[in-house]
DNA sequence: ACCTGAACACCGTTCAAGT
DNA sequence: ACCTGAACACCGTTCAAGT
């Protein structure tokens, strides 16, 4: 970890500025929003944007980290409440909607989950894939849980599931997720 | 169907030309390529690119409606060679790879299987559609797939796989979605 | 009827000059 | 040490002028 030196008084100022506007902006134009109207927002050059977050995935992920650690944190209320098997699912739904609900989320979730070889993984990536560890262990222990899937299979199979339900019009696809997390369990195969 | 008046020879080259550029540009780069780029590769002026095309999907989707059609096709061989539940499987493996290995198709095949409001569908959508309802309904009969799935919930999670797919390293995620369509086919729930 | 390409607006990124 | 904003390269889109 590197230790951050505290920042000067008006790089402080300008970094949360830009957080805010960010934050904002992201809200109104999803994933791509322009960079420049980020600045423009928080009052300040673009140049201090790009010295205070290099890339576009930097800003989105400083910019949600707080709401990213929330799942995290989600997941571990749910496994404490309800039956393994349940917490899962219960958490795959939220984590879902949450993808679908706040937009640029399904982009940075997908780069938290990828592992392509130049590839950014956002820091928070770690503390989803630990909760989702911790959830699919523990149903696995449970036996309602195939003993073969890997937590980053489920995360990856929760990305698609979001994407596919951003395909049904209408509220951006929430209304689909549960039924579409629940194909996932059950499988396509009839019920016997 | 609006019939089409015979183009003049200069508009129907060039609109050929912008066909081959566009295929290439759209390999090279993805769903993205620059239209200018493609515009200069064909040797044509921007505006000209506009005419024929009025949207970047529009050329998406005529450089690609060859392919589209062509896995209409392969889902009545494979209904004609197999079971219809393995049919089905094997579709949808072949249709998750294709889209994962011609670039920008994931896009187009997207959009074919969105019904927001004022989303533009593709013409080529219809005959997938048609293909995976044919599909889905003899396994259906069959009695090798639930029977309240509906053909386009089986493309949107097909797409949504190929995306859950893409995160992966390596081929693109043509290796792993053999693995995912397992996984959808027979839930995550443990073998009995 | 169709084509051309300049013109415009917009965006990302860099960097010399400033404090 | 940090900020600013002009400068550059690039892209999408339109449209007046041309054939």
């Amino acid at each position: 970890m590197t230790r951050a030196r505290p920042m000067r008084a008006d790089a402080r100022r300008n970094y949360e500025r830009l957080l805010t506007a960010a934050a904002e902006a992201f809200a109104e134009h999803g994933e791509g929003a322009s960079l420049d109207d980020i600045a423009k927002r928080a009052g300040v050059g673009s140049g201090t944007l790009y010295r205070h977050f290099p890339t576009r995935q930097a800003l989105l992920e400083a910019a949600y980290v707080d709401r990213v650690e929330a799942f995290a944190v989600r997941a571990d209320e749910l496994g404490a409440r309800l039956p393994p098997g349940e917490a899962l699912v219960a958490w795959l739904n939220e984590l879902c909607v949450g993808t679908l609900q706040v937009r640029g989320m399904k982009a940075l979730l997908g780069s938290a989950v990828t592992d392509g070889a130049g590839r950014a993984v956002p820091a928070c990536a770690t503390s989803v894939k630990d909760a989702a560890a911790r959830l699919v262990e523990a149903a696995q222990r449970e036996g309602t849980l195939r003993a073969d899937v890997e937590p980053m299979e489920v995360l990856r199979l929760a990305h698609g599931l979001a994407s596919a339900a951003e395909l049904v019009g209408g509220d951006g696809g929430c209304g689909s997720i549960r039924r579409y997390v629940t194909l996932l369990t059950e499988g396509l195969r009839p019920a016997r």
